[in-house]
DNA sequence: TCTTTAAATGCAACTATGTCGCAATAAATG
DNA sequence: CATTTATTGCGACATAGTTGCATTTAAAGA
């Protein structure tokens, strides 16, 4: 299952790479017209296997991509909080880290942390 | 919009009252044959409205609800995390809580938190 | 107890998000 | 240029959740 560096597949990237918040599919499909809804949800899917990118699940139940900025090759730390911001729809990663202590016999592998309310811009 | 004491809202409540867990709307369908989905939806939506129940949007994107336990009339605090099991599927809430300091200028209205992995019973 | 009225329900239709199978296309390698 | 196989487009599908509307029913009053 080698990559293959596609038009599509740099495109999505480059977007990844110039938004600061997290992106949704909708997002990104708005950005690429042409391109298939799947085919964009498997370009995210494949870098998220691949561990490029951060999947958030929102309080909208949604998923919104962000690249892995302070991740390693061997860390891929996710125990940060993201902010939505209920008008603009907008994802930011927060500073605030969290270390997980789980209770005995539970085996944590995702943390999905999300902090939903109004943002600065918004609300100014 | 005063309430009516319904026999559908009433076990949908006795449902949440004798589950430890966060209950997902398939599993109270389950639990109450006959009931149409979308009065199912609309019961704990109005829960939710009323405050009398937590929704918690797990990492699978699909809305589990809580009785409110330790919050009062005038507090309505959720800061603490869930743990969802990706094998059973049972949501619990953990003891962890969490302060919310935001940053400057954002307004924080609803704390999601969802740790997920496998759980004790799962994992032994 | 009967009547009224508005909340709750059932049903069907609808929206939205995300996935999958399959044939066609195109990137990488020799 | 030829071969291989990852990627794409398309359509169909699955699931979660919502909404409009006619009907039912809880609650309050006569």
């Amino acid at each position: 299952m080698k990559r293959r560096n596609t038009k599509n597949s740099q495109e999505v990237l480059e977007i990844l790479q110039k938004e600061e918040a997290a992106v949704s599919h909708e997002k990104i499909m708005a950005q690429l017209e042409g391109v298939d809804r799947a085919t964009i949800y498997r370009i995210l899917n494949r870098f998220h296997e691949d561990g490029k990118v951060h999947k958030i699940v929102g309080d909208d139940g949604k998923q919104y991509f962000a690249l892995c900025l302070n991740c390693g090759e061997s860390k891929h730390v996710h125990n940060h909080f993201h902010f939505r911001c209920v008008q603009c729809n907008e994802v930011v990663c927060l500073d605030k880290e969290i270390s997980l202590q789980m209770p005995e016999g539970y085996i944590a592998e995702n943390f999905n942390g999300v902090i939903s309310g109004v943002c600065k811009k918004c609300n100014s």
